[in-house]
DNA sequence: TTGTAGGCGTTATCAA
DNA sequence: TTGATAACGCCTACAA
């Protein structure tokens, strides 16, 4: 059955193509009559409007490109994707997931993008950009909004889950809980390519400065250099080791991400350190693992970055925006909170 | 910087359109000096092919749909997405995901579908389509393939995880453990919509009779009817409540899902059973979730399976495959394997 | 190997 | 409110 088009449903109608088409797009300017007419004419011949003659004809294209630094399967990265797809989808707009893992990528990318009309926005997820590749973004026509994306003044817009807050409330946390040394745990990042969670560790170091760990009571541990991703358990026992062996005896750890601090807790455990008797751990995102591992962690919500990033698509493209959901300046930042688990107690010592 | 258009760039680099079009696509049928030519003044001009404007020429757009029954954030649907992406996302093609969560969701869209050739292939994952969505699938004029869908031999091709092996070798573990009385726990299913793993009693029941289970020492536990999904305490709950309720005692239980497993073993553990010691759990999928809690699971892949259903429907449209990716039959199926953790033990009794 | 020209299915402008 | 008609940017016979 080949396909029909705008001018089938139009003789059927018995109207023109140009009736046809503002009937179907719910223009205003048509009468009930003539728009039931040419529903039912569509019904008929199983037409829908072809999206790329559309697209083609009216400049827009009703798609918006998510941009992630990580995998689809990625915890952060599916659920931000959950949140845009959410909104955009029942505002008609096709959401076109990409990914970027590394900086030639990003390079690669970048440098065709400008010349890519494909797309009526773009949603930057979650890695930090160069100078030139802000210049390239900012040269490009479409709008672009930044997820979790440090510094993003060079984006339209932005959304961000405030590192900072979150890991002052972990700070603030041990310290109540009388935690008089404290570590933080990393793995290593590689320096062609800033990532969100870079951020933390000079977040954890600002909150533990501010709440009055002084040098001999702060630890940063984190993994050898490596090219490629290295086990979670290789990784912990490399942390681990230096915990145990610093001479500031840490009481407390908090860890860059969810995955380290279970790894964490993991190798503890299997070093004969009860967790978290002897040693508090806490994670950071509370992603689903955490709470298959009764970790305390620092909460964020993704799919809320998500859902307003997108909104803010919805925004800068002059649409009206769903009532349920959130939208307020164009620059904005979501206070993590903190979820108190099984892995966090008081200090003994 | 109004966008150049190929005619641009024909001129630029003094050929025609229809040899820059050539050219940017690779043909055998140009020059290696015109090949260049044209990509410098493309280059010069920051110019690419517009995809709308190809698709509409061309009738390709270079699109396959990913259609899911489960968020884009659910660990099976995340998987298959990012399994479809690495291998289309090479070969030039976007891919556009949709969630349709209900029956009336999935009604909707398949009317609307055959009418909208907005896309070259449809993927459809895991869920089971009644026989009016099946015809309608066949009667549109894409191909398509099935991910882990119950009969699928009404998509073109398919992939699949084969629920019935898997659980074969659950029971099988089990009764080496010399399991004498053993229990299925699941979620209650809505019966308006049959999803992949309402496959899994099934299987699980089949298992157990080949292994010698009678009627006497099979229990399955499943929670009360209910519209919105359980929290899965409250699941956890009323399974733990069957369960220790039961004549038959079982020792060990096969849980739907990894999710549903570990709600059990917190359950359980809450009420001071120990688990492995006084009960087994076995989960299914070995989520990322099922490390984080160390818990004995059925692994299936769903990235796999993904990178298959993608390598498929790039031989229905007649596309070379790309090496890595396996391609076997139109319509294979994969064996889980199983993974000891920490949730299975011997029975004491 | 390259060029010419018609057409892909809509939208938008301008009249009517 | 509706109808002609010229774009939109590219592809693909077909011809050269």
């Amino acid at each position: 059955m080949a396909r029909s088009t705008i001018a089938d449903v139009a003789k059927l109608a018995g109207v023109s193509q140009a009736t046809v088409s503002r009937a179907l797009h719910g223009a205003d300017n048509v009468t009930e009559r003539t728009r039931q007419k040419v529903e039912q004419a569509a019904d008929q011949l199983n037409f829908t409007l072809s999206k790329n003659a559309s697209s083609l004809a009216s400049g827009k294209t009703m798609r918006v490109i998510l941009l992630s630094s990580g995998k689809l399967n990625d915890w952060f990265d599916a659920n931000v994707l959950e949140g845009v797809y959410e909104v955009l989808d029942p505002e008609g707009y096709d959401v076109s997931p990409a990914v970027i893992l590394g900086k030639e990528e990003a390079d690669a990318y970048f440098a065709q993008l400008p010349k890519n009309r494909n797309a009526d926005a773009i949603i930057v997820s979650s890695f930090q950009l160069d100078g030139t590749l802000q210049q390239q973004l900012k040269g490009i026509d479409m709008p672009s909004v930044g997820v979790n994306i440090p510094s993003a003044s060079f984006c339209d817009a932005s959304v961000e889950a405030d590192n900072f807050g979150g890991m002052e409330k972990a700070v603030r946390l041990l310290k109540s809980l009388g935690h008089r040394s404290i570590a933080f745990a990393v793995d290593y990042i590689p320096t062609n390519m800033v990532y969100s969670t870079s951020q933390r560790t000079e977040a954890f170091l600002e909150a533990a400065e501010q709440n009055g760990y002084d040098e001999d009571h702060i630890d940063i541990v984190s993994a050898e250099p490596h090219e490629r991703p290295l086990p979670l358990s290789e990784l912990a026992s490399q942390l681990v080791a230096q915990l145990l062996s610093s001479q500031r005896h840490p009481t407390a750890v908090c860890a860059e991400t969810d995955a380290v601090a279970i790894a964490l807790v993991k190798e503890l455990r299997r070093q004969h350190l009860r967790v978290p008797e002897d040693v508090s751990v806490i994670g950071f995102d509370d992603a689903n693992i955490a709470v298959a591992a009764d970790l305390t962690t620092i909460h964020q919500d993704p799919v809320e970055l998500g859902r307003m990033a997108a909104a803010k698509v919805l925004q800068l493209l002059g649409k009206p925006i769903p009532t349920d959901v959130h939208v307020g300046a164009l620059h904005e930042s979501l206070e993590p909170t903190i979820v108190l688990r099984e892995t966090t107690g008081r200090s003994d010592s």
